[in-house]
DNA sequence: TCCTATCTTGGCACAGAGTGTCAGGTTGGC
DNA sequence: GCCAACCTGACACTCTGTGCCAAGATAGGA
């Protein structure tokens, strides 16, 4: 589905000790508040030791906010084919587009209690823009080795204007969302970047 | 300089012992690294107690990054005179630029001082993106109030954008002059604001 | 099947972050 | 000079995050 899965026992435990973790953090928080919850009541839900926790989550807060690895996976395979920065955008746009349509219509709930914790937890919105850092890090790579001919300046600005842009399309699919309106995400990315072309025309 | 101070003693005093905590934490990051220093330490240099530092500051990486008080003040205070995108953006544009000007020649050197350490510390770097949330805020909210014809939508990526751009040309800043290349910053942010708009046409 | 190298886990212990509380000292206004 | 408001340091405490080690589980070859 994502990368590269060799489908041992092992491997297998690992991912379902992972989503318990992940569903026993995302249930406490809703329930009590990322402040009140402690990384021993997590990890006594999940029927593991504090100590192993860790060796799954770095800490709490990303135990609840499970990071973007489409969207890393795609800036990191990411194909380019020409210089010009119009192109260049629109091919950064596709492959963006495809990573948001990955998310099936059955995560869409997943995604909304997520966005429902990161508006009730501002603690939460500041871990997950650190994360974004890997983000732009992973475009600003790939452009700057599929595009020698560009300042680096120019490269750093795209990654961080493309990651910015798609943050604000989530939050702003979670808004909708959370007022009962369902949309879909690519949709709402597609008019983020028609806002982003009408700003500058 | 930035906000109101009325010059008590009082007052005066927390400014000179919350810049000497954030010279000692700066100079320790600098000698020993962000893991290897710990709040002690810093609160020993600095004259003031372990519990003193935190009525201050709220982590000791806060104590390092000072925080983007005259962007803030400059979105805040924002002044708008139309609805038509492009205006908006060169609007806010000049103010930043304002806000960017303000820092004067003499504090290029704290400045860099603060690369260095960002570009040394990722787990600064998350700290500071974190902090980056109140600018994308503060915008937020002035663009709301001022623009209630906008969609929402609109008003959150341009708040995102705005703030993305910002970090870029500092970050670009602080590039070159790590490599011994002084420009001014208001020229690096004036270059990125150009890329932008070389992208989307 | 068995045997071994590798991985995973839990328990123990510890340094450090961050906070509540309180008593004592300082400042500002009257 | 006096009182109220504020600031500080000290103590005690919970929680985070990590090193270490012994015990159990797994993979893969003999």
């Amino acid at each position: 589905m994502d990368d590269a899965m060799p489908d041992g026992l092992r491997e297998r435990r690992r991912r379902t000790t992972q989503l318990e973790i992940h569903e026993a953090a995302l249930a406490l928080f809703e329930e009590q508040g990322l402040r009140a919850t402690t990384v021993q009541q997590i990890s006594n839900r999940a029927g593991i030791s504090h100590r192993t926790f860790f060796r799954y989550f770095a800490s709490k807060e990303q135990a609840a906010i499970p990071g973007q690895r489409r969207l890393l996976h795609a800036f990191e395979s990411l194909e380019l084919d020409g210089d010009e920065p119009g192109d260049v955008l629109r091919a950064i746009e596709r492959a963006a587009m495809a990573a948001m349509a990955e998310v099936g219509d059955g995560q869409h709930e997943g995604q909304l209690r997520i966005t429902r914790l990161l508006a009730a937890e501002p603690d939460l919105q500041a871990s997950a823009s650190g994360q974004d850092l890997q983000l732009v890090a992973a475009l600003r790579d790939r452009l700057g080795a599929g595009l020698p001919d560009w300042p680096v300046r120019r490269i750093r600005l795209v990654a961080e204007i493309v990651v910015a842009t798609w943050r604000a399309a989530w939050q702003h699919w979670g808004e909708r969302a959370l007022q009962g309106v369902v949309v879909e995400p690519a949709d709402v990315l597609r008019e983020c970047m028609a806002d982003l072309r009408l700003l500058v025309r």
